[in-house]
Formats: C-alpha cells, sequence, structure tokens
RNA sequence: GGGCCCGUAGCUCAACGGUCAGAGCAGACCGCUCAUAACGGUUUGGUUGGGGGUUCGAAUCCCUCCGGGCCUACCA
C-alpha cells in the first residue's frame, strides 16, 4: 500500500468553470484518485477555490456584493457543481481560510529569513477614479506600434507587440474607462528565484518520467533571456492575504496583500490543514502529508493541471518550498509527478467565458448525467494535444460506449435474466471454455487497465476499460444462452450467472470513470458499494462472487442515447453569441 | 522575433529505429435475436504533410519547406 497526495489546481473563484477546465484538473485528479483508493493506498484528493486577485475584487464589484461575501457564495456555487460531478475531494478548500493566511504569512517569514525575499521600489499606474493601482492587462490604450486602440498595457491583441504600460497612447483604464491614470511608486516584495536557478534546474533534471509538456515549459523559463526571473509576491490589493514576516508586521508593507500566485499553490497545504480541522483531527494528521520529517517521507504526490499552470508548479511553488527548508529545518513535501494537460477546445475554438461559447458545468449537469460527461471528456482528454470538444462526437461517444456496449450489456443480461430465471442469481451448470477464455483475456486487459493508471494514460486506460465491456457481448454472443436454454438450460444459467458476475465487476473498474453509474448498478445488484468496490486482485474469484440464487432487480435503462434532434437544439444553444 | 509541441486511414488517436503501420468511430457485407434496431463476425480504406539526408533498415533520427497549436513570465 502507498500513501499518495494528489492535488487538483484550483479553480479561480470568479464564475463557474467550463468543460476545459474540468477535464485540465478537477476531474482527471478524481478519477485517478479513485482508482488508487480502490487499488488499496491511502489517498489524499485536495483542492479548493482560488479566490484572490484583481478578476475577484472586480466580479464582485460587478455582482454588487463585498468581496468576501461574493467569495463566500461562488465557493459553495463551486463546491456544489464538484458534488454535482460526484469529484471526490477529500476536501474542497478555499485560499482565503485562516489556515492559508496564517501559512503563506510563515511561508514568506522563512523565506526573507532564507535571504530569498527582496523589496524593490517599482512605478506602477494608479487610477483615482478606480481608487486602486491597475495591472497592466487592465489598462488599455493606443497601440504605438500598429494604432489598435484596444491595446492592453501588456500586450497589443492586434500586433502582438509586446508593451508597457506607459508605451500606450491615450492610456485609461479598462475598469472604469477613466484617463485619470498617474505613475506611482510603490514598494514590493520580490522573490529571489534566481538565486534558486541551477538547483531547480538540477532538480527539473531529475524528473525525466515527467511529461515533456512540464519539462520543456520548465526548461524554457529556467534559460529564456537572462534566465528564471526573480518574481513579485506582493500587490497593492485590499482582498488577499495581509503582507506580514511570520506572525510579525513587515514594516513598508502595511495594507499590501501576498499576490494571488503566491498564495495559491500555498492552500494546496492549507486545505489539508483544513481538512484535519474539518474532521475533527490534530496537526500530526495533515503534516504526515506534507513535511518529511513529520512522516510524509514515503508520500508520493501528483498534482494535476493545465498547461498555463506549469510554471508555477515547477519554479514559483518549488522556490517557495525549497526557501523555506533552508536551514533543514521545515523540509515540505516536494511534487513528485506533474500530470499537465493541454487545452480542450470548443467545436474547433475556444471555450469563452465572455462570448458564452462552450458548456460550462452547470448547463452540463442540467443536460445530461455527471457520467456522461466524465465519460467523454475523459476517454478524450487532452493529454497529447489539444483535443476538441464536438457535440458530434459527444453523442456519438455517449452512445455507442455507454448506452449500446455497456449499458445494453446491463440491460440484455438482467433482462433474459428475468424473464427465463427470474430475478435471482440462477443455479446449476459449470464455467466452459467460453467462461475460462474471457477469464484469461480479463486478467490482461485489467493488468494492462491497471499499468495505464500507474502511467497516467488516461485515454488509454478508457480504451482498455472500453475493450471489457467489449468481451462481454463477444462472451454472450458466444456462449448464446438463449440458444441453449433451449436445449441445455443448465448451461445457460452457468451463462447467466457469469454474466451477472461480469456487470458487478463492471461496476467494480468502471467506478473511476462513472461512479454514479457504478452505484446503480450495485444497487440493481442490492450490494453496498462500500463493500464492493474493492479492486478485483483475482479475476477468477471476481466473477464467481455473487452467489447462486441472490436477488437482483432489473435496473431501469443506464445511459439513455442522445438523439440527433438533442444534439441538433443542443448544437444550436450553444453556438455562442457570434 | 524567440522557444516548444504537433501534422499517421473520412474522423479521433496508437505505434517513438526492426515482423505485411494498428485500434475505435464512420462505411460495406454477413450472422444473431437475449437486449436501449442494441450485439457479434468479416471487410473497404494510408507512397505515415512535401522534399532531401543518415542507416542494412525510418512514421520513428538529422536538415529543409509547408500547415496547425501553445508559451513568451505583475490575468489567473
Amino acid at each position: 500500500m502507498a500513501r499518495i497526495l494528489i492535488t487538483s489546481a484550483l479553480p479561480y473563484i470568479n464564475g463557474v468553470k467550463h468543460l476545459g477546465n474540468l477535464v485540465g484538473s478537477q476531474l482527471p485528479s478524481d478519477a485517478y484518485a479513485r482508482v488508487m483508493r480502490q487499488r488499496g493506498h491511502e489517498v489524499l484528493l485536495i483542492c479548493a477555490t482560488d479566490e484572490h486577485g484583481t478578476p475577484a475584487e472586480l466580479a464582485a464589484a460587478k455582482a454588487g456584493l463585498p468581496v468576501a461575501e461574493y467569495c463566500a457564495r461562488m465557493h459553495e456555487v463551486q463546491k456544489a457543481l464538484a458534488d454535482g460531478f460526484a469529484l471526490s475531494f477529500d476536501h474542497f478548500g478555499r485560499s482565503s481560510s485562516a489556515r492559508n493566511h496564517a501559512l503563506t504569512q510563515h511561508m514568506a517569514g522563512r523565506l526573507a529569513e532564507a535571504g530569498l525575499i527582496e523589496e524593490r521600489m517599482e512605478r506602477q499606474v494608479y487610477s483615482r477614479a478606480d481608487g486602486r493601482f491597475l495591472p497592466d492587462r487592465y489598462i488599455e490604450g493606443t497601440c504605438p506600434n500598429c494604432g489598435y486602440d484596444k491595446a492592453r498595457g501588456d500586450q497589443c491583441e492586434n500586433c502582438t507587440k509586446q508593451l508597457d504600460p506607459t508605451d500606450l497612447v491615450n492610456p485609461r483604464s479598462a475598469i472604469s474607462g477613466s484617463t485619470d491614470l498617474e505613475v506611482r511608486e510603490t514598494k514590493h516584495l520580490y522573490l529571489r528565484q534566481s538565486a534558486m536557478r541551477e538547483r531547480l534546474r538540477a532538480w527539473i533534471d531529475s524528473k525525466t518520467d515527467w511529461p515533456v509538456l512540464a519539462t520543456s515549459i520548465a526548461r524554457k523559463w529556467l534559460d529564456d533571456g537572462e534566465g528564471l526571473q526573480d518574481r513579485g509576491i506582493t500587490r497593492d490589493l485590499d482582498w488577499g492575504i495581509p503582507v506580514r514576516k511570520g506572525t510579525e508586521p513587515w514594516p513598508g508593507m502595511e495594507g499590501k496583500v501576498f499576490y494571488v500566485w503566491f498564495d495559491a499553490p500555498i492552500e494546496y497545504i492549507a486545505a489539508t490543514a483544513e481538512w484535519a480541522d474539518a474532521t475533527g483531527q490534530d496537526d500530526s494528521a495533515w503534516l504526515r502529508w506534507w513535511r518529511e520529517d513529520k512522516g510524509a517521507h514515503d508520500v508520493r504526490y501528483v498534482q494535476f493541471m493545465a498547461k498555463d499552470n506549469i510554471p508555477f508548479h515547477t519554479l514559483s511553488f518549488p522556490v517557495t518550498l525549497m526557501g523555506a527548508n533552508f536551514d533543514g529545518a521545515e523540509p515540505w513535501k516536494l511534487v513528485d509527478y506533474i500530470k499537465g494537460f493541454n487545452w480542450l477546445t470548443y467545436q474547433g475554438g475556444k471555450f469563452s467565458t465572455s462570448q458564452g461559447r462552450g458548456v460550462f458545468m452547470d448547463q452540463a449537469l442540467e443536460i445530461l448525467p455527471a457520467d456522461c460527461w466524465r465519460w467523454w471528456l475523459l476517454a478524450n482528454a487532452p493529454e497529447s494535444s489539444d483535443s476538441d470538444f464536438t457535440w458530434e462526437a459527444f453523442q456519438n461517444g455517449v452512445n455507442k460506449d455507454l448506452a449500446d456496449v455497456l449499458g445494453n450489456f446491463v440491460s440484455r443480461v438482467t433482462k433474459f435474466c428475468r424473464s427465463r430465471f427470474g430475478e435471482q442469481v440462477p443455479a446449476g451448470g459449470a464455467w466452459g471454455e467460453a467462461e475460462r477464455a474471457l477469464v484469461e483475456e480479463l486478467r490482461r486487459r485489467l493488468a494492462a487497465y491497471e499499468a495505464h493508471w500507474d502511467a497516467l494514460e488516461i485515454r488509454k486506460a478508457a480504451a482498455e476499460l472500453r475493450a471489457m465491456w467489449v468481451a462481454g457481448n463477444e462472451y454472450l454472443q458466444r456462449a448464446e444462452p438463449w440458444a441453449r436454454f433451449k436445449t441445455d438450460p443448465e448451461a445457460a444459467a452457468a451463462a447467466i450467472r457469469f454474466a451477472l458476475n461480469l456487470t458487478r465487476l463492471y461496476a467494480i473498474v468502471s467506478r473511476p470513470f462513472i461512479p454514479q453509474t457504478s452505484d446503480r448498478i450495485f444497487a440493481a445488484l442490492r450490494l453496498a458499494p462500500e463493500t464492493e468496490r474493492d479492486w478485483p486482485r483475482d479475476v477468477e474469484a471476481a466473477l464467481r462472487a455473487l452467489p447462486e440464487g441472490h436477488a437482483f432487480e432489473t435496473p431501469p435503462t443506464l445511459f439513455a442515447k442522445i438523439t440527433d434532434e438533442q444534439r441538433a437544439e443542443l448544437e444550436a444553444r450553444f453556438a455562442g453569441a457570434d
């Protein structure tokens, strides 16, 4: 038994996430956690909402709510959606929690002690009308290069030229449109990542099993231009974690908060502490996951994230943790494996929150049960490159894999049994060649399925699972219980008993992908998921698990098919504003 | 501009120096009738984006061209 710590990238607080966000971290982290739990490992799956930063403040203002209230509400919304998708987080925390305040301040204090924090005076644009400093991209103006009048302060979207806000002609606030801007001096803390460059490089070089996506992005940042740059870790905002040096004030930094990207990864740890608090455990419960000197030496830590998050998880966060252990007193657990995802696109283009293009988590659950989405998204996860969601592909995948292959298998077996033997596992007969052959095949496939999960090859795992479902249909065709029933009812009974056991096996091995359907199959078989879901160590024994005479209930249709009319309707409804 | 990734059957992808380049979907044909007209079998289909090179041998390595995507660090 291993101990596996799993974190999903934190969804940002400013709205409901779309399917691309879901498949990029939360959903695969859940499926992986489920597999590993079922296989008997000790797993802790942590996620949280990422609540700080300018966009949260602006979204709150737009909603007409105080930002704390807005975040509290949106947290509940996102939590409910996570539950709706059956995401099995051990804890879904909040980066604004008291635990994260304390821990983030603690880390900053340690980094200061380590000499890894530098104070720098810098000049930033302040908007008097908005009463706030503006991040570069919240300043708009005319591009000095191409004349585009909606160029942003960081880059012109029209000519792609990189800009400095002061380059813009007629700059204005992107928030209010106000031109009452001025450049003010302000002091900020910088994390001296550059000082850790070679240590980071050695660490990255040691990760030979990571996806190229992760290592190549990290190396690019290490070597780009003059090498890894120091990073500002504070901001002039109201909403956030106040800058403190541990528990002490930080002279000269009054009224400032830590940068959201500094405190967000620390929330992985703080959320684990929140979990301990919520479950009535003391500090040792979370420290044994995160501190190598307090029990985490044998933990394997796996992070899930989309590719845009990779620099922060391969560079900034490790610098924080390594730096906080400058004197060897706080050996924090570093990530062992990063599972990075590309983007999911929508009908060939980008998902767009602003244009309402694509499907969002709340809408998805209104349309179809979570398992349909879970299956399709995971089976088509953007692992090696971006992948595209189309309604046609979705309809095809759900109908073929779930309705026809798996759903119909359960249906044909239970209904045949009901009509010929009644709703209990039939007795009599014995296994023959067909049964033994399938046991062999499933042994092989189950081993491959496990190996794909170990390697975090999710699409391959899905394909292998599907092949196990197909094997059940092949078996029935070969065993022909409907024909045998007329000549040798005992043989038909043995075949159907075997097939009912297959159904149970499917409920177990399919559970990481389709947990709600797994529950429904267990319920139909009158079995408790809690006692049955353990991974089959012996396929043959697993296929003899249901005793003769065990009563079941023929389940209603597991998956309704998506009709062409439905698909057309959905396609039109989600086409977006453009 | 720089960097990274990718381009394999109609579609989605797998093979990552070595048996006739594989699988699912879609298509065609056959079979079955227990089942959500579902299932099973057989099968059509590729000069692996173009060109050049290395090698006994390349989808796989190198160069080049074409096409697509992503990143480029005070949005998160």
